[in-house]
DNA sequence: ACGTTTGACGGAAACGTTTCCGTAAATAAT
DNA sequence: ATTATTTACGGAAACGTTTCCGTCAAACGT
């Protein structure tokens, strides 16, 4: 059907070898020739097959992107920002939902063992909690790179932003614009984010003196309409919550709609900062106090990272952690009243 | 490195085409040496080289997906659709983002004729003006379907929503809400779906006897600064629209930030309506009406829709064009007064 | 003038599957 | 008892590259 390397051969009574060797522009071929080459390449419209190509040197010249969800803003920033450095490579960008499922992670990475990536950048399900994949996955020289949601128990390089720092200003900003009761809204306990955010919680509970109360943590999960319900609860007692510290953004989002249902006023009677990088926040009401993370930038570094892996995998075994800053932008909804 | 067929095959003293055969769950097979086969590719944690399976079989167990942009509700929620579809037919995924850019949607559509996918799933770049890269893939025989931004002048399926019956609604409802001047911000000329939602638009004006006005269609782009540039001169003149229907959601949030800036109120002094997959339209102040697409199932058709090409490659030929249904949803930014 | 290097190219193996042909033994048909 | 069929498997070609070895003429050094 396609033409391929050896019709490209006969075309020009040429080896096949001085072919492959003139489109690769090697150095044992003389120039008339590659031009010669290079002409009637374009001319039959040559396409090389990628598979015979990877079978043969074994790499496949493709990333796979391992994520939780892509419908969620921070994942399609990343996700952006990953394509654009794998275009540039000259990469092709696999993607892979887990939809917060360990077994899907599981199904995902050891199909990558095979070959059919060169490389993995991931960040971790929300049910995720033993990384023996992963230790396979690193065990079988494949390069991976964690991005947010990171592992620490294995050795690999991560990119994140200051967790635990902006945790600790999110309650902070809370605490100062008058809230005592502050609850966190976790996504779950394995995540490492989620934890990080919770620390600095309560370094900041800790600095004002206020005591931690476990009814204050919710644990929150994949299920929007149980989510609803929990922070619903959460708000109906009589000592109530004054602050929401959500460790994501669909969980402020809940609790804009539990609110709304609630007839709870907002900022008045709760205030909500939340990780987000939703667009709108300065459009909701009211707008939306967020730490937004260079959701963009990381999956940029994330991608850059494993290709320096890629490019030289004598460097496999090195284990940066490159960790970005998130940046508080406070809007009405923890205005001072 | 890895365990190949040849050596599962000398561990079990058995033939290359027998182990393959068992694999593949031959009739040709007992089913004790398949047993013994599979046990033993379990137990060596054999992983077949899918590059060499693709090159001999000729097919890539992968699909593509040629999409604007990713960080953008309505393609995120497509994707997720896409994913699903794929990932219960064992396909792997590889997205490519255009930037709104034909230069790369060329590029891209170019290298995907050398096998590395099995079928192509697409949603036009604004620029693209030409479809020459489109009849090539058509021509190469390449399975194609069109998701929301189509190319009616390529044979071939398509999963879009009433565009026109949307734009008709939208702009009624703008219409009976009390508007006198509708502005259509459109993104661009090109584009199928904004040239549909456009004759929607100017079909509801004759109805209700509105004459056309060329200023009131706003050509926006893909910068948004120059987005809300334009539509802030819009707002500026003294005969300034009341009605506003964007085309595409960003548009629309283009417009909130400039009524912000303007002291416009919404929608005392100017109703919108958007098409717009946001999540927190209910949330934002005033609550957006808007047209939502069912992003996610569209994805699902669209990907279900190539896998019927893929999987009987006689029915390549066949071109089903298949219109889902958008739906009008009433909220704060056109609420009469 | 003779061996040695260099430049430019060709032949063929190799990558790991799948699949087209066999084929030997076992069973069935006559 | 002989032939035909079935069952279960093996050998080897083929997919399209890349790359390891040549090789042969021309240029070079002495």
């Amino acid at each position: 059907m396609s033409v391929n390397i050896t019709k490209l051969a006969e075309h020009l009574n040429l080896s096949i070898s001085t072919v492959s060797r003139a489109l690769k522009d090697s150095f044992e071929i003389s120039e008339a020739t590659k031009i010669r080459v290079r002409e009637m390449a374009l001319k039959l419209d040559y396409q090389p097959n990628p598979h015979a190509s990877s079978l043969r040197r074994n790499v496949s010249k493709t990333i796979a992107v391992v994520i939780p969800e892509v419908a969620n803003n921070f994942f399609a920033l990343a996700i952006d920002g990953i394509e654009y450095v794998a275009q540039e490579k000259g990469y092709h960008v696999l993607i892979y939902i887990t939809h917060e499922k360990m077994q899907k992670e599981v199904t995902f990475v050891n199909h990558l063992l095979n070959g059919r990536a060169d490389g993995v950048l991931m960040s971790l399900s929300a049910e995720t909690d033993n990384y023996n994949h992963l230790t396979d996955l690193k065990g079988k020289g494949l390069p991976l790179v964690f991005f947010d949601r990171t592992c620490d128990s294995i050795e690999s390089s991560a990119i994140t932003t200051d967790d635990l720092d902006s945790g600790f200003a999110a309650t902070e900003h809370l605490i100062r614009a008058g809230c005592t009761r502050i609850a966190y809204l976790d996504l779950s306990r394995n995540l490492s984010i989620s934890n990080k955010r919770m620390e600095g919680y309560y370094k900041a509970l800790e600095k004002y003196q206020i005591p931690r109360d476990e009814k204050l943590i919710l644990e929150c999960t994949n299920n929007v309409s149980a989510n609803e319900e929990l922070i619903g609860n959460a708000l109906g007692v009589s000592e109530r919550p004054n602050g929401i510290f959500a460790s994501v953004e669909k969980l402020a989002i809940a609790t804009y709609y539990v609110c709304e249902r609630m007839n709870i006023k907002i900022p008045q009677e709760l205030k909500i900062v939340s990780f987000s990088n939703l667009e709108v926040s300065s459009l909701l009401s009211p707008s939306l106090t967020t730490i937004t993370q260079p959701a963009y930038e990381i999956g940029k570094q994330a991608a850059l990272q494993l290709f320096r892996y890629i490019d030289k995998k004598d460097l496999a075994h090195v284990c940066e952690k490159i960790v970005l800053k998130s940046t508080l932008i406070p809007r009405g909804s923890t205005k001072k009243h």
